[in-house]
DNA sequence: TGAATGATGCGCT
DNA sequence: GCGCATCATTCAT
């Protein structure tokens, strides 16, 4: 049977996580969930890269919460922000060296009635625009916390899809490190998180 | 159309 | 207790 997309390696995530950041807009993230597969085109990510970096949950040394952080690259990083939503990262650069990048928003592609099913009376290009709303619609919550990204229930495929205009923009709603311009997204996209 | 606010739980200064 | 890598709703303009 002939193998149509190509499933990413950790290879890809053990680099400087800006690099991966460019080349992760485009990739395609297959979630296979209780028999159904859902899957969505990345088009908004942001780096929080290291200790030093003031909005990286690393900032403040290793603790329960922030381990996967400091794991091995190519794995999922889930935590619960604001006592209701989830925010999913993958984990990036070698191990001992903490850094992720948070799905902002994607392009609903397979199983997309069940993305509308966990968020209801949205149109399609609301399923997925903002990080606790991609994790609802996905239905993404702790159990999907430091899963190997390379396995077969979650992983990025690469569909060789060209992404023409990459933006660099400063991250949302943070206190610190808006200097920074490590938002990154599709211009094309009319799935990019509001604001 | 934009600003303010409430929901809600967990880890930490 | 406080402060969050958020979102939906309400209220003001």
């Amino acid at each position: 049977m002939l193998k149509k997309h190509k499933k990413i390696p950790r290879s890809f995530y053990d680099r400087p996580t800006l690099e991966v950041a460019r080349d992760v807009l485009g990739k395609e993230l297959v979630f296979h969930s209780k028999a159904r597969k859902l899957s969505a085109k990345i088009v908004e990510v942001e780096a929080y890269i290291g200790e030093r970096d003031p909005a990286c949950h690393a900032h403040r040394g290793k603790t329960k919460r922030n381990a996967p952080l400091f794991g091995k690259p190519g794995f999922s990083y889930v935590y619960l922000i604001y006592g209701m939503y989830f925010c999913f990262n993958l984990v990036t650069e070698e191990e001992g060296s903490p850094a992720a990048l948070l799905i902002r928003a994607g392009h609903p592609g397979q199983g997309i009635e069940t993305m509308h099913g966990n968020s209801p009376n949205k149109k399609a290009s609301q399923l997925l625009n903002g990080p606790g709303k991609f994790c609802r619609s996905f239905g993404i919550d702790m159990k999907q916390n430091c899963l190997d990204l390379t396995s077969d229930t979650i992983y990025l495929e690469d569909r060789f899809v060209e992404v023409e205009e990459i933006v660099a923009s400063t991250r949302i709603g943070i206190r610190e490190g808006r200097d920074l311009r490590w938002r990154f997204f599709d211009r094309n996209s009319d799935s990019v998180s509001q604001k």
